[in-house]
RNA sequence: GGAAGAGUUCCCGAGCGGCCAAAGGGAGCAGACUGUAAAUCUGUUGUCGGUGACUACGGUGGUUCGAAUCCACCCUCUUCCA
């Protein structure tokens, strides 16, 4: 049921074009998915994404477990049919959350315990629980339950987390039977590249159609990213995608990209957008700000979405301004928008392998922000 | 015409002799945001080139070492009585 093609590789950078089936549909790869944490990409429609282009979405174990409940959305038929997303769908396993809800938790090998962030109720969730409620939901890819560790973390308890995070795997592993659904397992170690290198070299025999990297982009600077990147790719199998967890600002998708990559997510361009930015090819500009109050041109010259096409920046800042919903709502479609234009720009470019220069001249005019977290 | 009350920094509003360039809120301005506890959070908002000075609490003049705060008169507004 699921299957990776590579259509072509980009002869300047070995970026490749790929098509990734599932049982919801193709993805062309690289691919940018938005994310839906709760079952909802913040604001859009489902018709609104994929006029936008996106071609899977993600969505969140943890919170769908806590509400509605994963019986709630399997009683509605599966999360497909629950949202009204008949495309493909990614959920994140609930490990992310073990990582950002740092204060409400505690680990032990046999799982999580947590705090509910919404009641404060006892939770446990387990690497069996996290396949069991995913397999609930019903996704096409399911995520490996894993220990991501801030940077900033030390070696010794770096490597706890990895090795926590293969044993689990293992588990998540035995669990995920069945040919609907896929497991991705997810690197870790942190900002070690010999913990990484060990990580992959363990993670790859669970890795069937899809290996995930996961525990970047958590507040280390970008060029510490790229380093555990490039340490990484040389282990990397040709015959599925892989996936970096948790990027999506545009330089980081390029030189991502550029690094073997194929898959990202972010919440940036939805989040970001509702707090009244806009991200274009020249970098992030604050349509909230002064200067586009009579800026009657749309938010991004040249940019063929539904925001751009009907309004102005100047519209959308009192939006945003007026704290009206409209606002957030055009411009995470526009953000959403902007990394699928993107990402087709690149596969124009290893399509005629030149990827290496496009990355020269976007980020000629990409005003880059320091670090990621 | 009489009585009572009120006038505070962009707005609302607290302060009622020194710790007041003045609480708090709003609005404004700016920054942040990367597997979403986020339509959120943070900073800032009298002027001048910095620990300092100057201008400010309706107006004018007083009392006091010191006043947004007390006194006198004036102006404006609100309510009530004729």
């Amino acid at each position: 049921m699921f299957k990776y093609e590579i259509l072509k590789v980009c002869g300047q950078s070995g970026a490749r074009i790929g098509r990734f089936t599932t049982p919801h549909g193709e993805i062309e790869t690289p691919v940018f998915m938005p994310v839906g944490t709760a079952g909802t990409v913040k604001g859009l429609s489902p018709e609104e994404l994929k006029e936008a282009g996106s071609q899977i979405i993600l969505s969140n174990t943890y919170h769908l477990h806590l509400r509605p409940g994963e019986e709630i959305v399997k009683g509605a038929g599966g999360l497909h049919k629950f949202i009204n997303w008949d495309k493909p769908i990614l959920t994140d396993s609930g490990g992310f959350q073990v990582f950002s809800l740092t204060k409400l938790r505690k680990i032990t090998d046999e799982g999580v315990h947590f705090n509910s962030h919404i009641d404060g109720s006892r939770r446990f969730i387990s690497p069996e629980k996290a396949i069991e409620i995913q397999q609930a939901l019903g996704s096409d890819i399911m995520m490996a339950f894993d220990e991501c560790t801030a940077s900033g973390t030390d070696r010794r308890k770096s490597k706890e987390a990895l090795d926590r995070t293969l044993r689990w795997l293992d588990r998540c592993d035995k669990k995920a039977t069945g040919e609907k659904q896929i497991l991705f397992p997810i690197v870790q170690g942190n900002m070690y590249a010999d913990l990484r290198i060990e990580s992959i070299e363990k993670t790859l025999p669970y890795a069937k159609c899809g290996l995930a990297i996961g525990g970047l982009s958590v507040g280390e600077e970008k060029p510490v990213m790229y380093e555990m990147l490039d340490a990484l790719r040389p282990y990397y199998p040709n015959n599925m995608p892989r996936y970096l967890m948790g990027v999506g600002s545009a330089d980081c998708i390029v030189e991502g990209i550029v690094r073997g990559i194929d898959m990202f997510d972010c919440v940036l361009p939805t989040r970001v957008g509702r707090n009244g930015m806009a991200m274009t090819f020249e970098g992030d500009i604050t349509i909230r700000n002064a200067p586009y109050k009579d800026d009657y041109s749309p938010i991004e010259e040249g940019c063929d979405c539904y925001a751009c096409k009907n309004y102005s920046r100047a519209y959308v800042r009192h939006l945003i301004n007026a704290g009206e919903i409209m606002g957030g709502r055009l411009l995470s479609l526009h953000n959403i928008r902007f990394l699928h234009r993107l990402t087709e720009k690149i596969k124009d470019a290893i399509r005629a392998d030149r990827l290496l220069d496009f990355r020269r001249e976007m980020l000629a005019n990409y005003r880059i922000k320091g670090v990621t977290t």
